[in-house]
DNA sequence: TAAGGGAACTTGTACAAACAAGCCAGCACA
DNA sequence: TGTGCTGGCTTGTTTGTACAAGTTCCCTTA
């Protein structure tokens, strides 16, 4: 069952892609939506907020709504899963484990991860047959095992394990920056050592907040670019002095 | 009047912040807080949902709700304006207007800003002394002028173009990626050629939608880091291939 | 002992109503 | 002509109520 204004929200968006309301001018009022989808008001409230919230649309007090854009926004899984994501966007892609095994956890890792063993996993993924991402993810204890079922060449590592036990990824912590590509970067990326990477560290928890994976992605330049969208009302986006945060 | 559910809102994220709802354990239930503030469950379903959307507290139907992180976020003005976030994290910094005149828009700029001449700005930032960032801005028309008497050190071209005309940011899309320092950012930045840059750029609008600047920001490596935190429900993180938009 | 079935609890959705606050166009006045 | 104010419109806030849907845990039963 879908929430009615979810409904509505996509009715709305399909709108606003369609070029029914174009970038730049105003979204009907309230009370024209409440009638028009014989809904409460409240209802429709939701249904634009979703909408602001996607960045699609602006909205102020006193002031008629306004369409900012019309980029549509990715799922989780899709920003979560690299494989998920090449596969909405039918990319061509792949993967390969490169090297795999237990040791002991750092302090750094017990502190974020919570376990004092862990998995560290590194990957090498594809996309149009070319090296694209460096995976270097370390797992917690406690789904270890499971990531060890896992075949070398796993092409959905996220939804491998969802399969195998269930396992939601549910929220993500990410840190953007650039980094120059070390001896074993430059290797598997096929880059010379030195060169521009985009690095992505996130640590990903399960819906009750424990904490699964602390990975360190890293792109080649100009294969992959982040998108946010804030407004002064919603801003996801923080902006940093350099690793004061998770160490090295 | 701040309102009800953000008065709520803050206490609630003081509370956090304080300890009080250590990292993992679960705020109390809406029943408890509506009891606790004397308001009604919608207005602390709102304030709630201020703390889900900044990633500090998670939810999901049934389940009672969890803190997951403590990290204060950051406003729309801090993330915009370098000045604004240096001075609220207490750092040294400064600015100098490098190169600035103005020249016909290329038509990828005149799609975007929706003038056919712009005012082209290049700026050097310092933190702590050390260069930090570049930023090459394109300005639409209707603000060049505004933006040529300011002065050639201005602190925070934010905040001075508020002052002179009142001007709001209040929208901002961003393409985060990895680039390498051409000779004139190696020269200005104090880096090598060809080493790491964090890249950001960014179309910056005002409350009606319309575009005021887009800017080609690059960080020095290892200087800053952009943090975003997001979930199954909330995602304002969109990730996309290579330079497929705004071109170049 | 383990699986299954609820009952109680908690969050999500929807409606209705009223007032507050900000925006904007049009009117009156200087 | 242009400035300032006012009134209508639109979005924001708050309360109250009812039901839906998902979670959790305990108790029953095999």
């Amino acid at each position: 069952m879908v929430a009615r204004y979810e409904r509505i929200a996509d009715a709305l968006r399909d709108d606003i892609l369609a070029g029914l309301h174009p970038v730049g001018s105003q979204l009907p009022t309230e009370a024209e939506l409440a009638a028009r989808y014989l809904a409460a008001r409240g209802t429709v409230r939701q249904a634009v907020a979703v909408l602001v919230a996607e960045g699609l649309v602006g909205s102020r007090q006193g002031a008629r709504r306004i369409v900012l854009g019309k980029a549509r926004s990715q799922s989780f899984a899709e920003l979560h899963s690299f494989a998920q994501w090449a596969r909405a966007n039918g990319y061509r892609f792949g993967g390969q484990m490169i090297t795999q095994g237990r040791r002991a956890a750092s302090p750094a890792e017990a502190a974020r991860l919570g376990t004092d063993e862990v998995l560290d996993v590194l990957r090498l993924r594809t996309l149009e047959g070319e090296p694209v991402l460096l995976e270097r993810t370390v797992y917690a204890e406690w789904v270890a095992a499971a990531v060890e079922e896992l075949a070398p060449g796993c092409e959905s590592v996220t939804e491998a394990l969802y399969d195998s036990i269930g396992l939601v990824f549910a929220y993500g912590e990410h840190l953007i920056d650039a980094v120059s590509a070390g001896a074993q970067d430059a290797r598997l990326l096929g880059v010379r050592r030195g060169s521009p990477l985009l690095r992505q560290r996130r640590i990903t928890t399960t819906h009750e907040g424990r904490p699964v994976e602390w990975s360190d992605d890293r792109y080649r330049a100009g294969s992959v670019v982040f998108s946010i969208r804030n407004s002064i009302d919603a801003n996801p986006l923080v902006r940093q002095a350099g690793d004061l945060r998770f160490g090295a």
